[in-house]
DNA sequence: CAAAAAAGGTTTGAGCTTGAAATAAATCGA
DNA sequence: TCGATTTATTTCAAGCTCAAACCTTTTTTG
């Protein structure tokens, strides 16, 4: 999991005068250090959760989630970029899907060298079971925050990482 | 990586009216896709920068890191247990940062079992350096953001994961 | 058309990660 | 004291992750 980096959000050592940029960065480095360990905390409960009760992987939920919403099936590489993982993971663990029967690939016509990937009737069901769960760890974990401080949020953190394509 | 899980930050599909605890747990879903999105996007540039800046990796990093806050060095179970991670993970990260003289093994007189891991001279001059490439690094990518918006983010944040231990 | 470039994927090597099993040492209880 | 439990750590198997190298196939271009 490897939580803190940094973590100097235990030594508050008073305010650090002197110039102002000083005492920004501490600022913005306890914002980031305490974004890492919600959102390693929650993905940990998920993962936990995934394991004992569906004998799954976060990743092979990502990835049955991405088809989901594409059910004319996605090229590997799309696949990949919805993700944003390295192309060469997908591929191992679209394998392991294909051995479970959740997901098929789909030679393309035109094209010998691309391949769709597709749920299956199985990974379509298994997934929709896994989602609604999934949906219902969220509320629990999240529940302490109104929908408007959720949203707000959400806006918040929209300003940190723009929907720019890096 | 592996970002998105369910993503469906692309479909408002109206307010889905109806009972109130449905639209709730779509906005907190929707804030939770977020906090992901922004921590792994954050997480991403660290990964990077340290691997072509210093040729290491931000779990070795984290090492580094806890270990220069504890100057006289942790024992095995105490580091995995301030960096949150399983234990047999950290004896690995370790043994390679112990080839690389950054980091020592110390016995421990009463305890055969036990060993102490400090830093090295090189290592303490090494962490220092990466340290404070690292908060410069924070400082570009959350620049965005006034000091006073980060301090309030972060108390929302703590508000979803509050300090109790797991 | 033929060579070069680009696109789609897989393989590979190294490292990270976990949970479970294995070792070994220290401590506790009867 | 001796067996049982607890504590400290390592080992293991399986899976995730990346970047880089490597094939093919397709497209571009001279």
């Amino acid at each position: 999991m490897m939580d803190p980096h940094v973590d100097l959000t235990e030594t508050p050592e008073a305010a650090p005068r002197g110039d102002a940029s000083q005492g920004d960065a501490k600022e913005h480095l306890r914002l980031w250090l305490r974004l890492l360990k919600t959102s390693r905390r929650i993905e940990a409960v998920l993962r936990d959760r995934l394991r004992t009760e569906f004998d799954t992987t976060l990743p092979r939920f990502d990835v049955l989630a991405a088809l989901a919403r594409f059910e004319d099936g996605l090229k590997m590489s799309a696949l990949s970029d919805v993700l944003r993982v390295s192309n060469g993971n997908v591929t191992g663990i679209v394998d392991r899907l294909v051995e479970d029967g959740l997901v098929t690939r789909i030679r393309v016509p035109g094209d010998r060298r691309a391949s769709l990937v597709r749920l299956t009737g199985k990974g379509s069901t298994e997934f929709a079971r896994q989602a609604a769960a999934h949906e219902s760890w969220i509320g629990e974990m999240l529940g302490a925050l109104s929908p408007e401080d959720a949203a707000h949020l959400s806006v918040q953190l929209d300003a940190i990482s723009p929907s720019e394509a890096p």
